[in-house]
Parts: C-alpha cells; sequence; structure tokens
DNA sequence: TATGAATGAGGTTTCATTCAT
DNA sequence: GATGAATGAAACCTCATTCAT
C-alpha cells in the first residue's frame, strides 16, 4: 500500500475499474476504453499511470488479492488450540467467502477463474505469489488431518480435492448465470455449503488415511 | 448429423481444424485465418459453409462432445450386475479420459474449460445438451450409493464433489504446462489419481449419508 | 518481379505509392494511412498484402532498387574495350542520374539517403544486396585505374572518394530546396557536374597512386 | 548567449541532454520525456523554459555548434604565413575532429547529419548561421589553392569535394555500427585517414586548377 | 520555478465479415 | 463450392502539450 499511495485520485480509481473489469470480463476482453470510461479517465493516463495495459493487471490482481486476504484470512478466529478439523472449516469458509464474494473481496478468485483457464503471462508471478502460499497453508492443516505417515504427494492430492471443490463453485458461476439453474439455489447459502464441503472432505481424508 | 453430411471435405476439414482450435485456444483467441489456414482453405469459407464464427464453434462442440462421447462412454464395460462402486469408478475413469486424452476425445473437455471460464453465447445450448445429462447419469449413480433417504438435493451435491475433482485436473493443465509443477506429476498418470479419487469420493459419499 | 506478380492492382498500387512516399519522407514519417490515401485503399490493406509496415518497406526499397538499376545501369554503354577512364565517367554519371532522377529512378536513392542517417532494421539487408555489390563494381573500376600494387584499403578509400562526392549532392537536396541557394544551380546540369567529377576524381586518383 | 545564462541549473541540464539525445536519435525520434529524464526533471519544464520541442532543439543546435567550434577551430595552429595547402590539411583535420568527436564537440555533426537527410524547419537558419560561414571558409582556402582565373562556381565545387568526402564519413557511422564493415577500420584513425583526403583532394585541386 | 496529472490527436495492427467473380 | 481482395470497427500505445497548484 505504500508505494500504492492513493494520492493520486484518478490512479486510484483506475485501479479499482479495472479489478473490477478484469475480474468480470478477464484480461483480454477487458478494454482500456472500457475501464477508463468506468473511472472517468483518458485512455492515455492507463499508460501514464501503469506504463500499459499488462503492468495495469499486475498492479490490478496483487491488490485484489490484497483486499481478499485481508477480508477473508484463511486461518480467521481461529486460537493455537484448534483442532485440524477446526481448521479445515475455517479454511473452506473463508475460501468460498473469497470466492463468493459479490465484491471487492471476490475480484481476485474471479481473476483466477480465467487465468487458470486462459493464463496471461503474469500467470507464473500470481502463482508464486497468491496460489502457492494458500496451497501450503492448507497441505499444513491436511498434514494435521492425515498424519505424519501418509506420503507428501498424498497430502498434495487432498488439498487439491479441497480447493476443487471450492473453486467449481465459483467455476460454475458464469453458468449460474447464464442458465438459471434453480437446482442450485442452495449453493447461495454459504454456511449449508461450507458444512456439507467440510463433512464430505473429511470423509474423504479418512478414507485416504485408511 | 445428417446435415453435416461428408459430402464436402472442405466443410469437413475446417470442423476439425475448428475444433482441435477453439480447443487449444478458446473461442476468443482463436482467429478465423488460423482456422482456415490449418484446413488449407479460405477465409470466406468459414461463413460460406457456417454462417459466422460463432455458428461453426457451434457445430464444433457438438462435434467434439459425440466424439469424446464416442471414445469413452460414462459406463464403459459395465454389466446390469455391477454395484455402486463400480459404476462410479468407471465414471471417474472415463471422465478423467475424457479430459486428459490429448487428441480428439478431449476437445470437449478443454472447451468447456474456457465455457465456464469465459462463456460464450452458446453455453445455454451447451448446458443443456451435453452438461446436463452427464449430471443427470452421474447423480443416478451416486443415488444407488446415498440410498433412497438422503435428499435430492444432497445428492446433487456430490455429483459437483465428483465432477469438480476431475474437472480441476484439466483446469490445472495450463497451469502445469506453464509453473512445470513437479510436485503433481503423478497426476499424469490416470490409473493412481483415478484409484486415489474414487477412495476420496466413496469416503466423502460415506460422511455425506452419515 | 514473378513473385511480386501485379495480378492485384491494389497491391501494385500500394507498392509505388509506398516506394514515393518513403522516398520522400522516409520510413518513421511515413505513415501508413498516407500511403493508403494515395493509392485509394483501406488502411488494413497494407496489412493483408505485406504483413506489415516494415515488410511493405523490405518489398518498397527493392522494388525501387530494381528501377534504379533498370534505368540507370553503372556501365551503360560500356564496350569491353573500353578504358578505365571512360568506365568511372560512366559510373559517376550513372550514379548521379539515380540520385537526381525526381521519379521512380530515384527513390532508391532518396531512401538510402535517410537510411545512412536513421537506419531502420531493414538496414542489414539493403547494404548487403543493394550497396555492397555497387561498391564491389567501383572497387573493379578504381583498381584498374590505380594499378594492381596499390593497397586494396586504399582502393577502398578512393571509392568512398568517389562515392561521397556523388550522394553528397543528394543529401544537399532538402537543403537546396529549403534554402533556395542559386549558387547551386549548376547543380542541375548534370552534364557539367559529371565533368566535374570525373575531372576531380581523375586528380584525386592520380595523386593517390603517386 | 547572454539569453542563455546559467542562472537556472535545470534549464542548462536540459540543454545539455537535449544536445546529447538530439545528437544521437535526430529531433523526431528523441522524445521529451527521454531528454527529461536524463536531465532528471519534469516533462512540463522543456515547454516552460524553451516554449516547445522545436524551440529546444534551436537553442541545442547552436549551443552544439558553438562548442564544436570553440574545441575545434578550422584555422588551429595556423600562423599568418602558412601556404594553402597546410591550410587545406588543418581545415580537414580539423572537420574530421568535428565529425567523429564522440562527445560534446561531435553533438553538431551528428545533428547535421540528420538534418541533411531530414531537414526540421530549423534548417534555413542552421544553414545561414552555421553551414554557410564554414563554407565561406573553405572557399576562401581553396581559392588561394586554386588561384584567381579560376571560376567562381569551380571554387564552389572544390568546396562540396572537400566536404562531401569528410561529412560521408560521419554519414557512413550508423552503417559500420550496424554492419561491423571490417575493410573500414582505417577509418578509425583520423590521421591516416586526414592524410589520405588531404592528398587525394590536392590531387583533384590540381586537375581542376589543370 | 517546478511538479504531477491530464489531454487529444495520431499511429499500427488485428480480425470478422463481405463482395465480386 | 471456392477464391482473393477489400472493408471498417476497434484495440493498444505514443507523445507533445497544457493545466492547476
Amino acid at each position: 500500500m505504500t508505494e500504492d499511495n492513493n494520492s493520486c485520485q484518478t490512479r486510484h480509481r483506475l485501479l479499482e475499474s479495472a479489478c473490477r473489469i478484469f475480474a468480470e470480463k478477464g484480461f483480454h476482453k477487458a478494454t482500456i476504453v472500457e475501464i477508463c470510461g468506468e473511472a472517468e479517465a483518458n485512455v492515455a493516463l492507463v499508460n501514464y499511470h501503469f506504463g500499459s495495459k499488462r503492468k495495469l493487471y499486475d498492479k490490478a490482481w496483487r491488490h485484489a488479492f490484497t483486499q481478499a486476504q485481508a477480508c477473508f484470512p484463511l486461518d480467521s478466529g481461529l486460537t493455537e488450540k484448534a483442532t485440524g478439523e477446526e481448521r479445515l472449516r475455517v479454511f473452506i469458509f473463508s475460501f468460498l467467502n473469497r470466492l463468493l464474494d459479490k465484491g471487492s473481496a471476490g475480484y481476485f478468485a474471479r481473476m483466477m477463474n480465467r487465468e487458470m483457464a486462459e493464463p496471461t503471462p503474469s500467470f507464473p508471478a500470481i502463482h508464486e505469489e497468491a496460489l502457492v502460499p494458500t496451497r501450503r497453508y492448507l497441505c499444513g492443516v491436511l498434514r494435521g488431518l492425515l498424519g505424519a505417515e501418509v506420503a507428501e504427494e498424498e497430502v498434495f492430492c487432498c488439498c487439491y480435492s479441497v480447493i476443487s471443490q471450492c473453486v467449481f463453485l465459483l467455476h460454475h458461476l458464469p453458468m449460474r448465470e447464464k442458465v438459471l439453474c434453480k437446482e442450485s439455489e442452495m449453493y447461495e447459502k454459504i454456511d449449508t455449503l461450507g458444512e456439507y464441503l467440510t463433512r464430505f472432505c473429511l470423509g474423504g481424508i479418512q478414507a485416504v488415511r485408511k
């Protein structure tokens, strides 16, 4: 936040618009004209403030990631004494919140959604700075549940199992928006959903542990 | 399929190229020039034969879906006496094969990968014709495992749990290509992976059933 | 000429306009819009026919060089028995004509004028294909005048002496156009000028030969 | 030069940067941002101090010309008794030094190199203030060598012959940088080169004089 | 004097689509 | 059926210049 000093309002407005529009349309379909239009700024200002569309995107995903982390920490409210099950539950709920938030805390997840299907040149940096740390945290939680004798590879697979089920919801967002699939209304209720996922995953983990 | 009569070779070549390139690059980044280049056809022929890029895409995903179904039926090799567990295992393996196939049987899955993250106007039709039937089949399998007293909603959730874990692999393909994440090498082995997923999902289902 | 088949008139018009405008304004100040305007063609056609502005330039200088060679061959009218002095005179006159021609035979020289002061990425190819052969021809002529015992380096210097004096005229064109320097009116008379240059250079060559 | 009072350091830094960058890239390819970047000044200051890019260029070439004159006077070290040949030799060496100097004494020559190929609106003033006086001086030297009965026009031609051969070297600099033409290595040695040019020109002059 | 921000015009390129043959 | 040429809209980027402070 110190380097992105908001001394310039327009610059900040551009960043906000960029986050929203990149999240909504992805890097390629988002246009500078649209971002500037929303920020009520001249198109040349993107290049003035950020250098290029790509560099703006780099600032934007970092900005969005910071907001997601701040709003929904992965270990929110956990004490040192929390059990592995509690840690997993909290992770799942935090992750779901990040994924389903319709405001600025959800921008990063939506950007990642596109990034996975159609990576931009920024992907390696995103992976390094945002995805790997998250995965590492979850692996730690899962190791606690699986015990020491389970192979690292299986911890890793469980990690993907948990994440994939959460992410698929987001993956599913456009489907729901387009198709209005009434059966999936329950997905709106994060509580119900989180409980279900926790239960399912704990069952799966149990089975993996043998 | 009768209208797709291969009376015209060029038209067929265009369709094949379109499948490959739409699968590789997605609808938006694929260009007509490239598709025609690969098919050794004139650019005007896309519009002549199909009307527009969008209509070509419509033919292409259907074509790709047909191929995926033909190569990897979801109930491949099952007899009437097969248990629920066997049915689930076969589903997972078939689905994984569709997802990871590098040839024409994998085109549809890769198109869907993009379609989920960035739906085109064709999405509703795809959903209706391809995704819903698949989901319905899997729900049947899961109902057999969960028993009659479990709510429909929970069957539905399990269905998403199974599918999401499979799909995430594909979702992860570009990431793996870009980042060369060595830890996930085991994902190459469909056998190992399928067994893992079957075990994890059966555990999860067990937990949901209580 | 065989690959630049003029089967397409617009393409040919574009090439002609490009030669004229690149010669007049140089690569950087010439704009695609202007070239297409003169050729009465859509701006996208440059990229359609040639791929990019740079590739158009590549076609253009080659086209212009071909025209210059065809109009004013360096050995125009020489027989096998021609003396060294006659060969030098013919070279100087041909070269002057290429430099001072106001039509298409002079385009290449004017392009080179810019290319020398501000080389484009095409320069190495130009040098290789156009400049080196010309220099090699003149060096042959000069070797005949200087005799066998003069060092290669000195032949080379004389070559530059001859060329530089010719080229400077062209170099001087914009000056004349801008300043209307009446003293230099004689430069218009290629005859007078060519005789002067021949005399001066022969004197210089004599002095170098000792 | 009194108006160029160095009361303002920033203004002076801008002028210095402008000289260097205009010499390196020419008027058109040099950008205000780059000049100001090198001078560590704000982009608005060019217009504040000089009015426009063009007016900055006007100050710059004059500044550069002054430096060239100060470093390498055309009659450096000559006494009143010096012969015409000595005067010519000194002129050629001074001129070569101005052309080939890599520091600030060479900026003007490099600006002229571009100016000749692609004149800016400043050209008439440059011609009047810088080029004509130099030419006039050389004509005086040549008149001494040619004698009184040779026509003014021929003195003028000889003047161009001398200058053109010198200038061509600079004209050739970018070519040498791009193409690494090893044959011309000797051109690096100003001594060798100056002697050669003096000899060649004296021979030419002799021939013109008949 | 100096600054950071803002502007607008203009440039190249890409691409789906259409036209005439 | 098929072709090559042509079109126009839209995208990103650059840059000299100007404004408000």
